[in-house]
Formats: C-alpha cells, sequence, structure tokens
DNA sequence: TCGATATAGGACTAAATTAGTACTGTATAA
DNA sequence: TTATACAGTACTAATTTAGTCCTATATCGA
C-alpha cells in the first residue's frame, strides 16, 4: 500500500491550518478544534515537529506554536521526515545497508534508484503546493495537476 | 518512512531471479536455494504473484512458475499492487474515500496529486530497470541513474 | 512571588498490521 | 497409483503504530 502513518497525515494538516492562519500564535487546544484531531494527538505531533525544527514553540500563558519556516520552504519530504525518518521504501535503499541476500541479489542497489526517484518526487511539493483547492478530478486531470505542481 | 512491506521486495528479488534464468519453469524449492528465502515464505508470495497474473504456474511434477510477461511489461507498481493492493500513501489519497476531517480541510484532495505523482514512478520503472547492475553512488549519481531510467 | 497557562519529555497501553508457518486440497506426470 | 508441486486458507507470533497520560519546565500577569 506504501502508506504514511496518521500521525504524518495529521501534521499536514496541522501545519496546513497554521499557514492560512498565520496572524496569531495557534494552542495546541485551538488546532484541536480547528482540525478535530484530539487534543492529545495535536500536542504530541507538534512536539515532534517542534524538535525537527519546522515549527517554533513558545510556552507559558499567550504560548503556542508557529510555522518556523514559510509554507513554500516547507517539503512534505521534511514533514514526513519529521515523523518517520528519512523515506526508505525497503530495507535496502538506503545506502548504508547491507541486505542480507547480499552477493546473490540480482536487484542490488535498484531501490536505492526508485528510492530516490520518490524523495525527488517529495522534496519538489511544498505545503503552500498542498494547500492549492482541488476540485474532483479525474486520473487525467491529477497528471495535469501535478505537471503545474512540479519544478 | 513509507516503507513497502518485506513480503514486496521478496517478490521483486524472486522475479528478478526468474527473469534472469527464464530457461525452465522454477520450483519454490529452486527459488528459495537460489534466494536464501525460507520455502513456505517464497511459496507464499508466488501463489499471490500468480493469484495476480504475473507469474504462471504449473502444478504438479515437472511443475513451477515462469514469468507471465516479459521482464520489461512488469511494473514496479504492477508488483506492490499484487501485494499490498494499490498505491494510497494516506486514507485520504483515493478519490473515492470521504475523510474524516470533510470540509474543514484544508489540504483536500492534494495528497491525491501527491499519490498520483508516486505512482507515475512507480509504473515507469520496470522489472527490466530493476535489474541493471547499480554501482557505489552518490546522491548525484544516484540522479543520474534515475534520469536514465525515466522515460 | 504565586498561580494559571502552555509546551517538553517520556512512559505506557491498546490496536492494528505484518511476517511467518502449517495444514488440507487439487492438479499433473510417469 | 504415487510422488511432486502448486492453491487456498487459517492461525500465531512479532512488530509497528496510535492514542493516552503523567510529571517537569517555562512564561506571563496579577
Ligand atoms: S533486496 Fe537487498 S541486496 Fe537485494
Ligand atoms: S486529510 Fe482527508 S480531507 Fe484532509
Amino acid at each position: 500500500m506504501l502508506r504514511l502513518s496518521k500521525l504524518t497525515d495529521y501534521a499536514t494538516v496541522l501545519l496546513a491550518y497554521m499557514a492560512k492562519t498565520n496572524s496569531h500564535l495557534h494552542t495546541a487546544v485551538e488546532l484541536s478544534e480547528a482540525t478535530t484531531i484530539h487534543v492529545p494527538t495535536v500536542s504530541k505531533v507538534l512536539k515532534v515537529l517542534s524538535k525537527a525544527g519546522l515549527v517554533y514553540a513558545t510556552r507559558g500563558s499567550k504560548g503556542g506554536y508557529q510555522l518556523a519556516q514559510g509554507p513554500e520552504q516547507i517539503t512534505v519530504a521534511s514533514i514526513i521526515g519529521a515523523l518517520e525518518g528519512p523515506v526508505a521504501i525497503t530495507e535496502c535503499s538506503s545506502q548504508t545497508h547491507d541486505c542480507e541476500q547480499a552477493s546473490a541479489c540480482e536487484i542490488k542497489g535498484n531501490w536505492g534508484v526508485v528510492n530516490r526517484a520518490i524523495i525527488n518526487v517529495l522534496e519538489s511539493i511544498t505545503l503552500a503546493d498542498m494547500m492549492v483547492s482541488q476540485q474532483q478530478y479525474s486520473s487525467e486531470e491529477i497528471q495535469v495537476s501535478w505537471q503545474g505542481l512540479s519544478r
């Protein structure tokens, strides 16, 4: 299925909301109400995003979170990286890892190539791109839409 | 991490071996010995590949498996699809699904665009591409290598 | 300075998914 | 008929993910 974790999805929704309304600091409670994600989960996600440097956190009363960079600077790859670590579609796709099958393997190194191709896609899409309104679409229209996003 | 299941990795290794040595039918035991993947697992994977039509199976003595299509016709997307179902990086990325946050969501439809972009990559890479020998590489070299593979 | 507010960090439990194995049934060749 | 090899399915164990909670720390304002 090649699925992202729910937390990564939550993170993207939360960041998009913050990007849209960046006039003030956002508390975890406010973000929860805006997105319908439960408070403990919002809190968990934002702690991770803060540690990764994607949001800036202020403690105490009048505190809250704000984006640390503009929506054009935050890539989908960086959001995934913050929540799940670097993209690695198989154990074998990072350069440093030695795979079990070692010398016998017919496809050695090729997962790395596929992985890099996917990372390139994910690095080319920013939070700003994720906020453009999408209509109902057919497969072909997605293709067109994507052409517009890619650089 | 955006990870594929191990079974998908196994499937690709097995198909690559079959592609390289397509002179005869391959039994599960032979494939196990060639790849070091345990027999029950080889068997499980091949049953799935057979059902998906990627390999053709012959029962009985002198039986075994062979590729149902040429290595150039089998895409990485089709291998993933056979083992894990269609690629869907989030619950929200398939057109038909209604997401929880519904109307409030700032990024509605955009996971679908990202998903389609990734599918395009995976559909453009074939089993034949996965069999080209890869040297040790730097990030830039991967980029070059990938340019060569893409169409 | 005290108390209210809000995040930081970590631990913990429950749920879901994945991996691996085993068993019974069916087809084929000699 | 017998040995071989795949088909289908069920089951268990292992791993990962999601969700919650508790304690500590920082900040503001009365
Ligand atoms: S899958 Fe790891 S070396 Fe082939
Ligand atoms: S994440 Fe599903 S509608 Fe926004």
